[in-house]
DNA sequence: GCGCTTCTTTACGTTAACGTAAACGTAATT
DNA sequence: AATTACGTTTACGTTAACGTAAAGAAGCGC
């Protein structure tokens, strides 16, 4: 039999890894995003607690506040075992997909400006040295 | 000849069809992201002012600090006569488009997620109703 | 056991992005 | 002329998301 691997880490761990400072990891806790063991009064964060801070993090890269985020993570961790509750739990996860499909067409229609920009700058730049 | 279309709007039109107040649009302006023409004391929108505002909600909506929307629309506006502002500009753009790919890549992979949890939640409601 | 580093809680401060309200001007409608 | 609708400036308030600082535990390396 193997062991579990039994891999942990402390709020500096993940505070280095993910470039945020300890306070900002406090703060996720505080909010209720986030709700790692404890051994005696240290904070010891588990793979999945790590997880959930990427998950935040990325949703802040993404423009949605840290409610928005508990949110989704909410629809994750639910087990959903009545029958209503996962119908509604579907639909959830459908509005919260419509939402970011639309800001993929947001970012493909910046990426195509950009580019325009950039091309128009080349021109000009062409333009310069015959 | 035909005359110029003459578009204009006033700041509760744009903030009708944009959805924000007009205290939104004046704050914009505020920090220097809006000018528009005044009649008089009031404000009067150009198709360009419309088009500025949209590039700013956009921004929002991805996690651009306005302060970031900004620097791109400079970006855009900037005529660029130097040579030496042109690779700058450039060089600009080209970092912008990076993290806009980053994001994109973010939104990928949220994507996926809730879309495995959402087929996650339908085989759970099959597994109900045999 | 001692110093050093890392961790803890508590609490007040800060910044961005507006909200809200007052007090007033102007333009069209009745 | 009075009401109604929309606009203006000025100014203080609010919320989210942390920053910063103080003061004290607790593990570890020697």
């Amino acid at each position: 039999m193997k062991r579990a691997p039994r891999v942990t880490y402390s709020i500096s761990d993940l505070a280095g890894e993910f470039d945020v400072t300890t306070r900002t990891i406090r703060f996720y806790e505080e909010k209720g995003l986030l709700s790692p063991r404890r051994a005696g009064t240290r904070r010891i964060y588990s793979p999945a607690d790590r997880t959930r801070l990427r998950l935040i993090l990325r949703g802040k890269r993404l423009g949605l506040s840290l409610d928005e985020s508990a949110e989704i993570i909410r629809l994750y961790g639910s087990p959903g075992n009545n029958r209503r509750q996962l119908e509604l739990l579907i639909r959830k996860i459908q509005e919260r997909r419509e939402v970011l499909r639309r800001r993929q067409r947001d970012l493909e229609t910046m990426l195509e400006e950009l580019a325009d920009a950039e091309s128009k700058c080349r021109d000009a730049l062409d333009g310069l040295e015959p």
